[in-house]
DNA sequence: CCCTATTTGTTCTACAAACTAGAGCTTATG
DNA sequence: CATAAGCTCTAGTTTGTAGAACAAATAGGG
């Protein structure tokens, strides 16, 4: 069963296993854009999470509201087993479709 | 102007700069089929080809026939500039959405 | 030789899935 | 009540996908 993400699928299951914890919308969508160097608007960003979720790649949780300003609850997002290993098998297939393009990016080797 | 390409778009962009002179559509067709372990249509494979021409990363010549047994003229792809460049920047955008991932995947320091 | 079966290669059509923007709603504090 | 942070919804565009149909070549038997 090869589902075979989008980009920004692929993207934001990266961002929420880098960002842990800290993983909801905004920051999401923050640490794309950074990494990017474009803007997503937030739709394109909550959609695919949702989408994901859907999938079964990723679960969320509401979060408990913060005491600043605007700090309503967030909707906090996990890798699920399904999602670590849609990571790893992306991971192999990325390595593979660059190989031998001489390009820099390369496989470790194990 | 950072376009960003879809998965199946880079793919088949990359496919194209790995056979060099030996990327045409069923080549390409082949390549990907083997390397992401599952059969893609040659429907998939064509319009992605042509979308990439159309977008001015790829330009297509045809061949001329051969002396074999079903040997028509191929519509053979090459890079252009534009494409190697895509190639450059999918690369560091690649590279930075992998980062600090945990995962295997890095960039040779330059 | 010449049919026609077979092989390789491409085009065309139509629909499904993913990407995207931004308005608008909600819930918190100042 | 104003402002800030966060999320949902809707709708349009772009990509991904399959497979039938078409085209052009050679093989081989009659």
């Amino acid at each position: 069963m090869t589902t075979s993400l989008g980009t920004l699928e692929l993207s934001a299951l990266l961002s929420v296993a880098r960002l842990g914890d800290d993983a909801y919308g905004l920051a999401v969508r923050q640490d794309l854009s950074e990494r990017a160097g474009r803007d997503y608007s937030v739709g394109a960003i909550y959609t695919t999470l949702q989408r994901l979720e859907d999938k079964g790649l990723l679960a969320s949780r509401a979060s408990e509201p913060l005491p600043v300003r605007g700090g309503r609850s967030r909707r906090h997002f996990r890798l699920t087993g399904a999602g670590s290993r849609a990571i790893r098998d992306a991971e192999r297939q990325t390595a593979s479709m660059w190989d031998g393009v001489g390009t820099r990016i390369r496989v470790r080797p194990a």
